[in-house]
DNA sequence: TTCGTTTATCGTCGAATAACGATATTGGTA
DNA sequence: TACCAATATCGTTATTCGACGATAAACGAA
């Protein structure tokens, strides 16, 4: 039922790159607020130059974790949450673990063998 | 209900830069897959210098995705999940957000004053 | 066509990352 | 005490990242 035996760890590690930076994050949590998409609000908004914020944009476009449709002088910015979700699998993964593990490590007997 | 107001950006951007690496997905899911932890089994599996994969153990460590107890001359390392809520708990909220943008960017009348 | 506004790209620089081998550390065992 | 195995740390090197200002590109409007 899970789809993520079939994602490398290379594809869930540049998921995980591209909204690695504060700007980046702060970027998506914008796109979230606000039900429609934002040109340029985003650059006034980040405080970062033009340049950077256009290649923080970038980068999430290139992840596609952003879309960026143009409208002449502007350009309208929309989150693609399919993109993220090989990486919320994962975490969910995590989450839902019983890490079997609470304080005690290597405590059961069937794990003797590895751990000590 | 949700935490997520009170998470920086830049907390989150950490949590995901410290998973934002093939070698540290690899342990991750490593650990995901046994339900004991292991020892240095995750540096011959990861395929990489005993250096780097202690590296990459030491930046998930201090992330505090992962916690080591030592035993003897081995560790044994252990996912801690709840380092990584706060993660998914923003991938949960743009997964379940309607991005009402459809193909359409800005097509509904109180958005047109922004983007259009 | 020229102008003005918005966004993208370029070039540069300093800082951070990732990899490695070599070495240090740790702590039980002989 | 001296040794051994596992892990951590150090020092180095090459690459990537992130930021900026300057400039280019796009395109509607005048």
């Amino acid at each position: 039922m899970n789809a993520l035996k079939l994602v490398t760890n290379e594809q869930l590690a540049a998921i995980a790159k591209a909204i690695a930076h504060p700007a980046r994050i702060q970027i998506i949590r914008l796109l979230l607020s606000k039900p429609s998409c934002i040109g340029g609000e985003i650059t006034s908004e980040v405080g970062l130059a033009q340049s950077t914020v256009s290649e923080h944009l970038r980068i999430l476009k290139a992840a596609e974790i952003v879309t960026g449709e143009i409208e002449h002088p502007r350009v309208c910015y929309s989150l693609n949450p399919e993109q993220l979700l090989p990486l919320l699998d994962l975490l969910q993964q995590i989450a839902s673990s019983q890490v079997s593990n609470d304080g005690a490590c290597c405590n059961t007997a069937s794990d003797r063998m590895i751990c000590k």
